[in-house]
DNA sequence: TTGTAGGCGTTATCAC
DNA sequence: GTGATAACGCCTACAA
């Protein structure tokens, strides 16, 4: 019930700068130089005014910080991607870094392909005057975007873009060599037929992880069957589709790699659905991690990316001011060892 | 590129209600009357105010808004919940809500049975002058953050409550009736002895499905038998410890129905491990439906809550400052018919 | 090291 | 119906 003063009977009034300048004795710009740990100030008076601010249980405006100065100490995460549990950990991650700071994180989720993502961008900055921005991939990529927000000095930092690093800060894991490892990896169980399920087309990040798969293959010496390789577009219901697909062929594969968890799953699906033991007949290796690989049964193999930790990283980034890029590593998870079944 | 002007060379200047006014040779008040929709306004003016605006691209400061007037048009979520998909509909729900209003999200992530929740949120209403609150369990039923609400006189709409609905506006299932349904739809198979796995205590809806539960044996002159309730968490491992214990009762259930599909997907993944054929020789259902209970395979049978429409619905009363109370429907999705093994 | 004056862009109040 | 004018709470500049 602090932070607010009774006047009189009824109202209350927010406790303002005025009110910790009067109580510390000092004017409001003193009290507004300790606010934002400025130099010159006395250490004495420093410490009274703090001690102050903190019994009084002052907390600054964000509106009128934002009007009169130039920061917000708001930032933004606009972020499309189909899966709950990517949303989930980019925003827990920045979360935990922008607390340390006092910094709120305004959640933007956006429709892929919406025509009104420039405009929602740009009325996004224009309205709220935010310090900066965190993009997740297509968004990345989007040739507009990224020339509205240099053309309004606006900070960003983008998570996974594909290409164009020295536009803005970022952080990324190398999707190509998670993909050549994890393809290596079946290939080295004694796998030849790898079924593979990319990506949304939109998102880099499948072509990336597409090379990599293909790039183990030829350094194995396989050569790639373009009919094993399928359009997916990262959710569950496409890797279902997919695999489908996959099983029909003359030639079926042994074992499938899908670029994420939720086309993994679909695979698994579909293979219960057709009465194909996972693993005993048919290995299949997943891509991110997420909580979802936990859920699934039996459990799959994956590439671990640490998105809770690329998205606290993107924060770092913005905060700092650094303008940097932040390769992280990622993870092979091998749950399973099976190797292709004899015929 | 439009909403800012071009000063001289280089220096990018806001467009602001001067601007507006100035363009449409009228008073700032006038400007501002059109963009609130006040009264008092000529049709004419208004329409030729408005036409200048959007021309310009004019977009009021929220900073300037906040500090001047009464609403800051910006909302806050505040939800903890172990389920990334549940949040991610909330926030989806909200959202859409409030994109036709004009308002912004912001999302407020807390940690369950963090010391520091009243604290935040305090900080959040007094840093950010909010519009108003969304709550989720199981901070809806927080007394503390009740009357800290109350006392700053916030508006605040609470999903899923546990009680107290005079206290505000509120939108919820009954579920009651929603678990005492599914269960009625197992005894109707055959099951007699059905495992329940509770949810986290904290949250109010616990109690509501375990007493929807228990009220449905009764009708149905079942015994409920202690042995049978386990103390679950809503994630998946508390759903997986909780079906072993099950297991290894004497006498074993020969259903399970988990308080959320997270527990259910625990209780699917530790049947299969122990080679317990389901439905073959278990029926499990679940609770919300979540997309979650796509992945997992088979199939669950659950209950289907509408966590979407309970986050668009909270967040209209929310903005339109109606105080009542929205009871939605939930559903049953049975896929599973399975009748209890005879023996 | 500290204080004073002015303004950020909008809404509220009160005249006209 | 419309328009001056004073806040709103803080920061930037400049002065002391």
């Amino acid at each position: 019930m602090t932070g607010w003063r009774r006047r009189g009977n009824r109202a209350l009034a927010r406790v303002t700068i005025k009110d910790v300048s009067r109580e510390a004795g000092v004017s409001i710009k003193t009290v507004s130089r300790v606010l934002n740990n400025e130099k010159y100030v006395g250490a004495e008076t420093r410490a009274r005014v703090a001690e102050v601010a903190r019994r009084l249980n002052f907390r600054p405006s964000v509106a009128a910080r934002a009007l009169a100065g130039r920061r917000s100490f708001q930032i933004a995460l606009v972020c499309d991607n189909p899966s709950p549990y990517y949303v989930y950990e980019m925003q827990t991650g920045i979360r935990d870094r922008c607390e340390a700071a006092g910094v709120r994180m305004i959640a933007q989720p956006y429709d892929r392909g919406s025509s009104a993502l420039y405009a929602d961008i740009e009325a996004l900055i224009d309205a709220t005057q935010i310090d900066g921005l965190i993009l997740t991939p297509p968004v990345t990529d989007h040739d507009g975007v990224l020339a509205l927000l240099a053309d309004r000095a606006v900070p960003f930092v983008r998570v996974s873009p594909g290409g164009k690093l020295a536009l803005s800060a970022a952080t990324f894991i190398d999707n190509h060599r998670a993909a050549a490892e994890m393809t290596a990896h079946l290939i080295s169980l004694g796998h030849r037929r790898i079924g593979f399920i990319a990506g949304h087309p939109d998102y880099a990040v499948s072509g990336q992880r597409t090379a990599g798969h293909r790039a183990a293959l030829a350094a194995a010496g396989i050569e790639a069957d373009p009919a094993l390789i399928r359009q997916g577009n990262f959710d569950f219901a496409s890797g279902a589709a997919c695999t489908e697909a996959l099983f029909a062929l003359a030639d079926p594969p042994t074992a499938i790699f899908a670029a994420s968890d939720d086309m993994a799953a679909g695979a698994l699906a579909c293979a219960h659905r057709q009465g194909v033991a996972v693993p005993a007949a048919l290995s299949i290796a997943g891509f991110d991690d997420t909580a979802l690989a936990a859920v699934v049964w039996p459990p799959l193999t994956t590439v671990r990316q640490p998105v809770r930790a690329l998205a606290y990283q993107a924060a770092d980034l913005l905060l700092t001011g650094d303008p940097g890029t932040r390769e992280l590593a990622f993870e092979l998870v091998l749950r399973d060892s099976t190797a292709p079944p004899s015929r």
